[in-house]
DNA sequence: AGGCATTTGTGCGTATGTATT
DNA sequence: GAATACATACGCACAAATGCC
């Protein structure tokens, strides 16, 4: 959304709209926390929108913890502390500066390494024949789809969300679906380290093995093999791209 | 919040309340997913608040996922699978029935043995001597309290809180106070058994020694010991309650 | 300490889009 | 396929509270 609309029918509604640029901006920084944001009528007039617009994506910033509002004083940008990160929608705004989005990943990385294989031997104990069935087909269509970035990064985030399926916890799953969208980037960094993607497949064969014959030590290890390969995509990545900018 | 204030002026926010009243119901599965809530005029009326704030209060439960709304079809409760269960106020929404209370605390008890032992030791590797402090004081307060029931769960969640904050991870924080509130209702099932209190006591202190001598790995015992016990306390409680109802 | 300007809170009338008939 | 009814979307006007002078 732009920061004045010009006639175009709205793609997305319009308080969705609002509560973007104004959560983007506060999670870039540019309305710091304990600042007050600009009054309900000038950001109304300054987006094009009326006020209630306005309101109504304040409410919503609100829910997911980035204001406060209190009368007389305005609209207060809240604490990080306060912050929901594990809201998708705020995630996604807060990956817009490279070095949030560096400190993420690295955080997410972390918290992969405390969940996933736990998640992997949990599936390992209770996962259906059906939910086997259906990891498989998120793993097949993870080799059918190898050569396209976009299809093949959705499958892989499939196939780690049926693993969490199986692992039968609506608080893990809640969790997992938290992260997605910061798994997606990961996965968007990795695979720009060629031959990555063919001994991924081969790590993440050997997860859905371990699951099926119920061997969760083995799902658990097997996980912490995909994830090791996956920090060191990652690592050399980076390595490469801060090489590339020395060279410039 | 009533269904109908009398009169009496607002503790909270009138959009807050209304969105917890509409919150609780969809939790508890009175208004069930796919179906629509009642028209915003009804609400409002039903409420006894303008539809202005029915409206400010939907938005916030569709920025959690709950709700969607699309003209002429009304607003319609969102799948299960959409739900963001990490937020804070639609977690403790969620305990509102017995059993869905009972899953969410076994599977909260999963999740902090994935994570708590590590974040235990990463706190053991970054926390700053004034972090340290932070936590001693958490601790003393426990200590202190240990007779009031709430102030003792609230410094003991403060407790752990610290931890996370000295693990220093942002994301890890945004876990932690998603579960708290499913910590303090934890903390109130284990305490319910007799002299668990004083063993805890000792338990936290091992972890905090080990973080400050720099122990990652002892860090990590220790709070897998504060958890088994903690783990055998709610066992304990449990199978007592059920001995009463057996008895009844 | 008290009036006052300012900002959010509240409620309703109108516009707009959409599923149904 | 077009008219229509219905529910949300939107914007304005007034009320209430609260920090500042």
């Amino acid at each position: 959304m732009k920061d004045r609309d010009s006639g175009e029918q709205p793609a997305t509604s319009r308080v969705a709209g609002v509560a973007e640029v104004l959560g983007r901006r506060i999670a870039e920084g540019r309305y710091p926390p304990d600042s007050t944001l600009p009054t309900e009528p000038e950001l109304a007039d300054a987006l094009g929108v009326g006020r209630n617009a306005v309101r109504e994506a304040v409410k919503m910033l609100a829910g997911k913890g980035l204001l406060r509002t209190s009368r007389r004083a305005g609209t207060i940008v809240q604490p990080h502390a306060e912050w929901n990160l594990l809201d998708p929608d705020l995630l996604s705004w807060s990956l817009g500066s490279p070095q949030a989005r560096e400190r993420l990943l690295d955080e997410l990385m972390d918290l992969r390494w405390m969940i996933e294989p736990e998640v992997a031997a949990k599936a390992a104990r209770r996962a259906t024949t059906v939910q086997c069935l259906r990891m498989w087909e998120a793993f097949e269509a993870m080799e059918r789809e190898r050569d396209d970035p976009v299809a093949s990064i959705d499958a892989d985030i499939l196939f780690h969300r049926r693993l969490f399926e199986a692992a039968d916890s609506r608080l893990l799953l809640s969790v997992f679906t938290a992260f997605s969208v910061l798994l997606r980037v990961n996965f968007a960094t990795a695979n720009e380290h060629d031959n990555a993607f063919v001994s991924n497949l081969e790590e993440h064969k050997a997860v859905l093995e371990a699951v099926q014959r119920r061997d969760a030590d083995g799902a658990a290890a097997a996980m912490r093999k995909l994830l090791t390969n996956n920090r060191a995509d990652i690592e050399r990545v980076r390595a490469q791209s801060r090489g590339e900018m020395a060279q410039v």
